[in-house]
DNA sequence: CAGAATGAAAT
DNA sequence: ATTTCATTCTG
């Protein structure tokens, strides 16, 4: 199909006949294309006219070209995405937790998953996510009117443009700032070209979004002002979070090299994400040793560190100092207490440390980077800034924090966030760019020294060390290790750095146009800490011990939590001297994924949300929590909130501002939205299987059991025991909006009995789906056997099976269950059993046997892994069920 | 980059 | 009816 359309493309015009007009989809891209334009001024024109101009100029060919030139820009950034649907709300808001549950489920699986849920959620519940993405939607419509959702076929167009991501920036609007200008026809509104300046998409970032959102919430103040910043940056964005920083960062960077830089600032960002691991590792495993044997331990890093720095190279020296200090700091300040006035020393140190380290670095960087003098002493700097900056963010949330669980989640997540996204992003580009070089297979690393791998690479290594839990110590060494690495590689370095300009482009670009006047960056950090302090306030629960084994569990080890640091530090030592040191990759990957970004991010980044907005503006968030600030969604109308003042100077600033609270506002409603944990899913499906919209359904869920989730889950679970422990469902937002709220709905998930069984139309989407799972469902069921077999049944005896399945699951729900799940994961662990449609997906069969074979006491077994030897059993199981 | 899911929208 | 695309991330 697409290959056809394309050549359609060309000929376009005449084809057209069933596929859609290209051309249209070409109108709008020229809007993107003015992004250019724009983004030589800021000044506000935000006239339409400009984008209707532009759009006619550009004109059918145009865009193409267009789109070609936006290469460069990154149009992909500022395209406006469409609104996304209840579905896709759902899914944003639960895939962290599905992935929790199932750290190897890929993301289709996930996906797969999160649609299983999404069948069984309880109507009203859904009515939730419908009517959000229903607002959501029309305040996107009013803030661009002339909106329209897809060309169609517009992709071809664009994919001739290698580079950029077509698909994602196609029509769409300039970004961030000004969702109006998408308005291709009307452009009412006045857009603002300004899209450079726009930070991060925050759509683009999307979790981190949340970060920036938390950190205005911490700040409580939207008014902030800018004191710092000129009038034109918006000061919250700019404070906003790490985030920014970052952004800013990148922005520096590119200032600084131009077109090239934007391949330091890959590196940067790179380095910022290892440093930020291994500086957030380390001083979680500070933290931990500090409870635990308190400082003692920290003088073992120390020395640790040392070794390492002495084998590896001068890099380390910038950090160890660091971390150093970051230990010192931390034990007078638990010493003392959590004394404001030692949190405010020790950032100070940070801050001085950070300075210095700055300028240090460079000396060193040059020194091994000799390749690249300047690019490399550039670069540098805000690397280490960066990570330096975001350092002290975590730390000092950390101490305030140490009690609270929750704290600690928070804490990790803005490094978290960071690295992921990031990292992806990178990977990604680098991958793109590469090519030839290494795929960018990280694995491998044993030449990682020596070769000049890539930055990427690095990043994942340490990526890797952390999600093993080897952290703390691996950290030290590997950073260093990273560092030599990036910095000898020079030439990949090089390499690399073309792929992260795209994206990094856009950002740094709005955040040059912000901070090129000043000098921000040394001016900004300081507010960085601030916020930073503010975030930690609300944290919660200390646990830094009870974070670390988070985190590492992913993959291995949840048995050894307690020796764990100096083991595996030895490991570290050894790995690093053997140079190999490398777990398989994969999953290390995976767990740090699933660590990271699941666990750490996105939910802590909701909590810290949260809380930020019951701390700060519990006042504020009730207006906006109502409904969406129109307001908000439209740039221009901006006024009400606090921000007038800024604006009224500054279009711009009232894009961003606009852009700022549409996003936030946006970011409220969808934490406001409930998040049902998997028990609750479990629950529903089990006890009534028959949820299943028209085709079926649901009813298995084996995998996701609250316990199925194994280790992990249950690591998680502490969270959400901690919320609710009965309760399935827990919306943090929502405890304080609105309490009762959850309590509803954990009867009315679990227990509804759906009458809807039959009634629902499919839709063709649903038919499609319905196509699709029974064949892949039975695939991936299949555990083997089990495939076949399940698209057989999927039809009638749903109803059986039911049956069959609640009985059982009632019975041994309770304890059993949690063995049986996990067994059946285990076993599934690969086939991701719970597809969505089939009736009684393999999964449901699966539970079902599991079950039974728990009966039997076997269960135990499964949980090798991957191991399939159970599947033998299952099959039994399946077919005596089927029969039934 | 494809792809998994669902759904709104456009064709 | 059918096709896009939104989000998320892995292979």
């Amino acid at each position: 199909m697409k290959g056809s359309n394309r050549n359609k493309d060309h000929s376009a015009e005449g084809e057209g006949a069933g596929k859609r007009p290209k051309r249209k989809c070409l109108q709008w891209h020229p809007l993107l294309a003015k992004k250019l334009l724009d983004f030589s001024e800021e000044e506000e024109e935000e006239d339409e006219e400009e984008d209707i101009d532009k759009v006619q100029l550009l004109g059918a060919d145009g865009l193409e070209q267009d789109v070609a030139e936006t290469e460069d820009d990154e149009s992909p950034e500022q395209r406006a995405r469409r609104p996304m649907n209840a579905f896709l709300l759902f899914c944003k808001r639960h895939r962290s937790l599905v992935r929790q549950e199932h750290p190897r489920l890929d993301n289709r699986g996930a996906t797969k998953i999160l649609a299983d849920w999404w069948a069984v959620l309880d109507p009203k519940e859904k009515q939730k996510y419908t009517d959000m993405a229903k607002e959501y939607k029309d305040a996107f419509m009013k803030a661009n009117p002339g909106y329209k959702w897809c060309p169609t076929t517009n992709k071809p167009v664009k994919s001739p443009t290698p580079t950029v991501n077509p698909r994602k920036k196609l029509w769409a609007f300039p970004s961030d700032s000004s969702r109006d200008l998408p308005s291709p026809k009307k452009t009412k509104t006045e857009e603002m070209p300004q899209l450079n300046f726009g930070m991060a998409d925050p759509t683009q970032m999307g979790g981190l979004s949340m970060l920036l959102l938390a950190g205005e919430h911490a700040l409580g103040t939207p008014e902030i002002s800018s004191s710092t910043s000129h009038p034109d940056a918006p000061s919250k964005q700019c404070q906003a979070s790490a985030l920014f920083q970052f952004a800013e960062i990148s922005s520096n960077t590119s200032q600084l090299g131009g077109a090239e830089p934007v391949k330091r600032c890959g590196k940067s960002a790179l380095f910022q994400l290892a440093e930020m691991c291994l500086a957030s590792e380390g001083v979680k495993m500070e933290e931990s040793k500090l409870i635990k044997a308190k400082e003692a331990d920290g003088g073992r890093i120390k020395e640790l560190e040392k070794g390492k720095e002495e084998r590896e190279i001068k890099m380390e020296k910038p950090d160890e100092a660091r971390l150093q200090k970051e230990a010192d700091v931390e034990k007078s300040a638990k010493e003392n207490g959590r004394d404001s006035k030692e949190l405010r020393n020790f950032e100070e140190l940070r801050m001085d440390d950070i300075m210095g380290i700055k300028m240090e670095d460079p000396k060193d960087i040059k020194k091994e980077e000799l390749e690249e003098d300047q690019k490399c002493s550039h670069f540098p700097d805000f690397s280490y800034s960066a990570s330096s900056k975001i350092i002290i963010s975590d730390v000092p949330s950390r101490k305030d924090h140490l009690c609270h669980p929750h704290g600690i989640m928070i804490i990790e997540d803005p490094t978290t966030l960071n690295k992921p996204e990031k990292l992806k992003k990178k990977k990604k580009k680098s991958k793109m760019d590469r090519h030839g070089n290494d795929k960018s297979t990280p694995k491998k690393t044993c030449k990682k020294r020596q070769s000049s791998e890539s930055d990427i690479e690095s990043v994942i290594y340490t990526i890797e060390a952390v999600a093993k839990g080897d952290w703390g110590i691996e950290k030290l060494g590997e950073t260093p290790r990273k560092k030599v690495r990036t910095s000898s590689s020079g030439k990949g370095s090089i390499l690399d750095a073309k792929p992260p300009k795209k994206k990094v482009k856009s950002r740094e670009k709005k955040m040059s146009k912000e901070k090129s006047s000043d000098t921000t960056k040394e001016s900004r950090p300081p507010d960085f800490l601030s916020i930073s302090a503010s975030k930690n306030i609300p944290g919660e629960v200390p646990e830094g011990i009870k974070a670390e084994p988070l985190t590492p569990t992913e993959d291995a080890l949840p048995p050894s939590l307690p020796g764990q640091a100096k083991p595996e530090d030895s490991d570290c030592h050894r790995k690093i001297e053997t140079c190999g040191f490398r777990k398989s990759e994969r999953s290390c990957k995976g767990a740090l994924y699933k660590t990271l970004v699941s666990e750490g991010m996105l939910t802590s980044l909701r909590a810290n949300v949260d809380r930020g907005k019951r701390s700060s503006g519990k006042g504020n968030s009730s207006d906006q929590e109502g409904c969406w600030n129109e307001e908000s969604w439209t740039f221009n109308q901006i006024g009400t909130s606090g921000s007038k003042k800024f604006k009224k100077t500054k279009p711009k600033e009232d894009s961003l501002l606009g852009s700022t609270k549409l996003d936030e506002e946006f970011e409220k409603k969808f934490n406001s939205l409930p998040q049902y944990s998997p028990v609750t899913f479990d629950r529903k499906c089990v006890p009534v299987p028959r949820k299943k919209k028209k085709t079926g359904s649901m009813s298995s869920e084996p995998t996701k059991t609250s316990k199925g989730s194994g280790d992990k889950w249950s690591n998680k679970q502490f969270f959400l025991d901690a919320i609710h422990p009965t309760e399935a469902i827990f919306s943090e937002d929502k405890n304080t909006t609105e309490p009762a709220y959850k309590v509803k709905n954990a009867p009315s998930i679990p227990n509804t009995p759906e009458p809807t069984t039959m009634q629902e139309p499919l839709v063709g989407s649903q038919k499609r789906k319905a196509r699709k799972t029974k064949i892949t469902h039975l695939v991936r069921t299949a555990d083997g056997r089990v495939s076949p077999a399940g698209g057989t049944l999927d039809d009638k005896p749903k109803e059986q099976l039911q049956r069959s399945l609640p009985k059982v699951t009632e019975a041994g729900c309770n304890d059993e269950c949690s063995h049986n799940r996990e067994a059946a994961e285990t076993r599934s662990s690969t086939p991701e059993m719970p597809a969505v449609s089939a009736f009684f997906s393999l999964a449901a069969l699966a539970e079902v046997a599991a079950m039974e074979n728990v009966h039997r006491g076997q269960r135990s077994t499964p949980l090798t892994h991957d191991g399939q030897p159970k599947e033998m059993p299952q099959a039994p199981v399946l077919i005596s069920c089927a029969d039934q």
